[in-house]
RNA sequence: GCCCCCGUAGCUCAGCUGGACAGAGCAGCGGCCUUCUAAUCCGCCGGUCGCAGGUUCGAAUCCUGCCGGGGGCACCA
């Protein structure tokens, strides 16, 4: 018996209860009740609050209401008993039977298990990290490669067609600084201003010198052109590597820079020309944002007749639409996220919806802490943090971990030395050692030749307080999954599987699995497999669904 | 000045989109290993949910105003 059946149960009997005139509901019967795992102990496995939702619309009070759903209720296959509790709560036990069954249809859905069907037949396109070609990834890029993969991992669960974009910003005039900067360091001058250093300006350039001998020769402006065309593919080429590395593979890299070569950026601003939302003055044309809800008007095209930022933007989200995707969602930075209200002006311009054919989420900023201190990062230094950097310090699994487990909403802190920890500190680790124990232990019922066999099974046989527990935890995870997409919120699913890691080492400390000594396997041991089976199920999909592995031995 | 995010236990953070006496991990104190991986588990200690109003049968959750922290307000990209 999972949640979704409870619910529509409850809904069946309060269809019954309207049929036959005992109540009355002023909007009619809803398509679904809301079922929580109760918080506290000793409210039942489950808990509906049904009856303080609709008492009003019955025209009764809340527990008169549900005292008619649990004596209803109670009658149900499954449902073992029914109390009204508090202002109106129903307290609903389930068989331990009708609970257990659903071990063996984990097993049975597999890698499918927590799939759905929530987004289906959407074509979503993500847009994330998009860093400029102009240095490595430094620590706010790697928190939306982590997030932003992981989301699109949870997207495709639920039946999303999702399309992982990277735009390549090689048009504008930081590629001018960053050649500049490469030239200066080949010729052993300083660092222009406005420049980038670090020791990865110096390391192209020579690489470019190295590919290009004949460079040193050329005039200056010849030199940095070259060092634009090759310095920017090798920058590019480490960029797209250091993603590989973490597990971080686009669909798509789209180059700024041939929306304005395609003629798309002028097809764009014609557009919005034709639906009457541009104007020219002081000799730029200007975007009207603010009637659709932006603190001013935007320049597109500017006085000297090159595009602005922005017109990239309109030509890349128009592209995106033309490319068939419902949903465009784009993620940045907090220092970004003055840009929210242009674009989604700019996408009302267009006659779209903001919010739902264009998404923007903003992460808050990530700051590392080292011995407790929190590093200085200066990019003209080149003390900045890069994602090598920090996968190095940690490795990939805590690193996408770490900046997955949290709300984007929040700036987070991460202790480098608690994430780089083989310890119980590091919540990683507790969720990996979770999966590496179930793995063990089918590993050990395998030498006894006991699997996890549907034919065999009986569920009715678990009703430990744990297996309860740890059944109860399984269930949701479809739910979990569901909501992560709904809300864009990956951390859901850490967050679940740290909880579903703790039923299971509790249960394991108290349900001995497999038989001891001479034991003869008994049906007891014969569910309890399926249910570590289940949970092994559990644990690998939702470690997957973050990109983290699930390892067979710790 | 305006805009966005945050403010919950000593620390780091959850809180199922308003529900029942506020949760977890870490830190502190104290327990359990001849038994499937003790990187686990159990108990204790610990909170005016920033402050003040409001809406509601019910608010950490929604609204308003303050206070504190972070990030932004270009014909740069």
């Amino acid at each position: 018996m999972t949640p979704e059946q409870l619910s529509s149960a409850i809904v069946d009997v309060l269809a019954t209860l309207t049929d036959e005139g005992s109540v009355v509901l002023a909007d009619g019967v809803p398509s679904s009740a809301s079922v929580e795992r109760p918080r506290q102990k000793g409210h039942g496995d489950y808990a509906t609050n049904v009856a303080l939702q609709l008492a009003k619309k019955a025209g009764t009070n809340p527990r008169a209401l549900a005292e008619l759903v649990a004596e209803r209720l109670t009658g149900v296959e499954g449902i073992a008993d029914v109390e009204v509790a508090g202002p109106g709560f129903l307290n609903i036990s389930v068989d331990a039977g009708a609970q257990g069954v659903v071990a063996a249809q984990i097993v049975a859905a597999g890698d499918a298990y927590g799939s759905s069907d929530a987004f289906a037949g959407e074509k979503v396109n993500l847009e994330f990290v998009s860093a400029n070609p102009t240095g490595p990834i430094h620590i706010g890029g790697v928190r939306w490669a982590a997030v932003g993969d992981a989301l699109g991992r949870i997207f495709a669960a639920t039946g999303a067609e999702v399309t992982r974009e990277y735009y390549f910003n090689d048009h504008g005039g930081q590629i001018d600084r960053f050649s500049g900067s490469l030239l200066a360091a080949a010729q052993g001058r300083p660092t222009p201003e406005e420049g980038y250093g670090g020791q990865y300006i110096h390391d192209i350039a020579a690489a470019v010198v190295a590919q290009r001998p004949d460079l040193l020769s050329l005039d200056d402006a010849a030199a940095q052109e070259t060092f634009r065309a090759v310095g920017v593919d090798m920058m590019f080429a480490e960029i797209k590597k250091s993603l590989h590395d973490f597990g971080v593979d686009f669909d798509v890299y789209f180059h700024e820079d041939d929306l304005h070569r395609s003629g798309a950026v002028t097809r764009a601003v014609e557009r919005l020309t034709e639906l009457g939302n541009t104007y020219e003055q002081d000799g730029a044309l200007w975007l009207a944002t603010e009637r659709f809800g932006d603190d001013k008007d935007r320049v597109v095209i500017k006085s000297d007749g090159t595009g602005a930022y922005l017109s990239g933007d309109l030509a890349y989200y128009l592209d995106k639409r033309e490319r068939g995707f419902d949903r465009c969602l784009i993620m940045l930075g907090a220092d970004h996220h003055g840009y929210v209200g242009r674009m989604n002006a700019m996408c009302a311009a267009f006659g779209d919806r903001p919010g739902v054919n264009l998404e923007i989420l903003i992460g808050q900023m990530v700051n590392l802490l080292r011995d407790g201190q929190p590093m200085r990062m200066s990019k003209r230094a080149g003390t900045v943090v890069t994602i090598d950097d920090l996968v190095g310090a940690i490795g990939v699994d805590a690193s996408r971990y770490a900046l997955a487990r949290y709300s984007s909403d929040s700036n987070i802190d991460l202790d480098l030395d608690l994430w780089a920890k083989a310890t119980s500190d590091n919540p990683v680790f507790y969720v990996q050692y979770a999966h590496a124990r179930v793995a063990s232990i089918l590993r050990n019922g395998a030498d006894l030749a006991l699997v996890a066999d549907p034919e065999s099974f009986d569920p009715a046989l678990l009703v430990h307080d744990k297996e309860g527990e740890l059944l109860r935890a399984l269930v949701e995870f479809p739910r979990v999954v569901a909501a992560a997409a709904e809300l864009r919120e990956p951390h859901r699913v850490a967050r679940y599987l740290e909880d579903t890691a703790g039923s299971y080492h509790r249960f394991y400390d108290l349900c001995q699995v497999l038989p001891q000594g001479d034991q003869e396997p008994s049906d007891l041991h014969r569910a309890r497999l399926m249910l570590v089976a289940a949970t092994r199920t559990v644990l690998a999909n939702g470690l997957a669904l973050l990109g983290v592995s699930a390892p067979e031995r710790m």
